[in-house]
DNA sequence: TAAATCACCCAAAACGTTTTGGAAAACGGA
DNA sequence: TCCGTTTTCCAAAACGTTTTGGGTGATTTA
């Protein structure tokens, strides 16, 4: 059996009560004895259980984050740098981390979360993929569960969230294409009741109508955020009598599957048509060509968001509750040939 | 405040001993009483206490998964799926999954491991990414944790575990190059502690030695399962005097990588020199040109994983401790063009 | 009819902590 | 010397379950 409290408190004839506390810093406790105390309960390899501690605080140590798989293959490189970065924050800041699996917006994804709240399995979540109206936002500062968001949503509810500011992040990229002498520009989003999608194709809207270029239903395809999806929509794009030349992607995945598309049908991407993407994965720095993206440091908001979630789970007051990253673009081939011939 | 399993028994006038056990389905309690139990528990909301179960089973019902994250920066496609598997097929056991991360091999690693087992954070815990000697293995035997791995070791400790025969895939595929024509062929692997380069590394050998062809060292480079491992293995190969024809390599990330730096040498991948890889990736479907590989079927040998720890943790008896899966050999025109080319 | 069996239920203990509310001893100041 | 403080420790309660070891009538058996 493992070595429990009352072994260490046998052991030095104490009460458990003294050990409890002098392990926990208490200053009721002599400094002589906590010494002792804390080294036998290390020579003893004394580890706190878990649950008894939990019982006894109300509390679980341990934040949820629900993986949203989308196919039952499901391969985003996007989430094991966001799962390493919250594994390594929830580690620093004392907290498990808990995961779970379900398909977004079903029946399943509300059983877990109200499984997960109703047993109090965890003492905070993070959440992403976020609809523009999410049941999770109403349903969890309904139950006074604490929790953070990636991206915002148009709920009526005030919650700490990290944002990436996609708006400004596909302007910047617009404006950089438009500079080139881009007019007719597609855009592959996805479903308009994605958060991204709200933010990211706001910013598409924008930067036409600024530049007083014509907008076109027919140029705007709404695919799945996947390489497939992707491709899909590039076909029909690209099918077109009026050819656009440049298409900006709502993410990575779905410009990679465009990419190939265009290979496909002959295309030079980067000459006889520009393509970009939004999120930095790594594929994109090895595809033929390149892929110019807007790159956003997911490990790093990974972590801040675990930071955040803590701060709320303890109370402490948050010096900013809604924290905005501007992405980065980073100008690669798959934009670049179109840019030195139209430029020069 | 949550609903106990005493508010649930107040209300129907009985002992929270006959809703426990009512709930848990013992076969002495009135049917009547049990259909009036199970409605009102469900009516008030009850969902059992995980930490009070926990501590009074003396079983956490949650299993552990510490992931091996190399970089700061960490992204690999293989651990979304994987994680999701695990997730999902925990669920459906009943299970928790438990997420944590650490650098393989390191003091940190050990750390880790070490107070989830003190702390009886996890019912059982499941391993990938084995060394050839792994001390996890070693650890978790005599502490008598349950766990199961991906990937076989050297260690004196039977196991149960699930086993993609690398060597019979790579042999597979260096039949296939071998039967058109190929004679120079390298092999870019990654450190010989590693339980999969043992095991695919052999392979090769075998191949080499059946067909009679003379082993050269120089063809044989270490690299470190990463894209850019992979790019800086194959700058070394492609800049010999005499030009390999065909690169096998441990796993698609490198196989991936070894490509660009034959596309920035001008050289023409499936007919200039054919790249092989090893996991079935999705990007390896869309890479340029599409790279022939070794599949393996992540999600559910993942689940499998589970469904075997489960049973060991409870102690059923397992039809089979050792489950070895047969990778399948899909040929893209990675390797393509040689084939036509050499075979016509 | 008395004894044995059965069906159904429950009080209390136990799991390993943290926290509450003191108590005893040592100390300081008058 | 006495009394109030301070220092240091502890017994017991509490957290919400599951499990142990009966107990109480009703029903069957001899």
């Amino acid at each position: 059996m493992a070595v429990t409290i009352k072994d260490v408190a046998r052991r030095l004839n104490l009460s458990i009560t003294t050990v409890s506390r002098a392990l926990d810093g208490y200053d009721d406790v002599a400094e002589e004895t906590r010494r002792k105390v804390i080294q036998t309960a290390r020579e003893m390899g004394y580890v706190p259980n878990r649950a008894a501690r939990q019982l006894r605080k109300q509390r679980t140590e341990t934040i949820g984050y629900i993986l949203p798989t989308s196919a039952p293959r499901f391969s985003d490189p996007f989430f094991s740098e966001f799962i390493s970065g919250l594994g390594d924050e929830a580690a620093v800041q004392g907290y498990d981390l808990l995961i779970s699996s379900a398909p977004p917006g079903e029946d399943a994804e509300r059983l877990v979360y109200k499984r997960w709240v109703h047993g109090r399995r965890v003492d905070g979540y993070v959440l992403n993929r976020m609809r523009l109206r999410d049941w999770r936002v109403q349903f969890l500062s309904q139950m006074n569960a604490p929790f953070v968001a990636l991206e915002r949503t148009l709920d009526p509810v005030d919650y700490p969230s990290v944002e990436v500011d996609g708006q400004a992040g596909i302007r910047d990229l617009m404006d950089f294409l438009i500079g080139k002498g881009h007019q007719r520009i597609a855009y592959i989003g996805t479903s308009p009741d994605m958060a991204i999608q709200a933010d990211r194709y706001a910013g598409y809207r924008q930067s036409m109508q600024d530049a007083g270029l014509a907008f076109e239903q027919e140029l705007v395809i709404e695919a799945d955020l996947t390489r497939r999806g992707g491709y899909r929509a590039a076909q029909k794009l690209l099918s077109m009598q009026d050819l656009p030349t440049a298409i900006v992607c709502i993410n990575d995945l779905t410009a990679i599957g465009a990419l190939q598309c265009a290979h496909e049908l002959g295309l030079k991407t980067g000459k006889d048509v520009a393509i970009a993407g939004f999120d930095g994965i790594e594929e994109a720095e090895n595809s033929l060509p390149p892929l110019t993206t807007l790159t956003q440091p997911v490990y790093e908001i990974a972590r801040e968001l675990v930071k955040i979630l803590s701060a709320v789970i303890n109370g402490t007051p948050l010096a900013r509750r809604r924290i905005q990253i501007q992405p980065e673009l980073i100008l690669r081939a798959s934009t670049g040939a179109v840019v030195s011939r139209l430029g020069s």
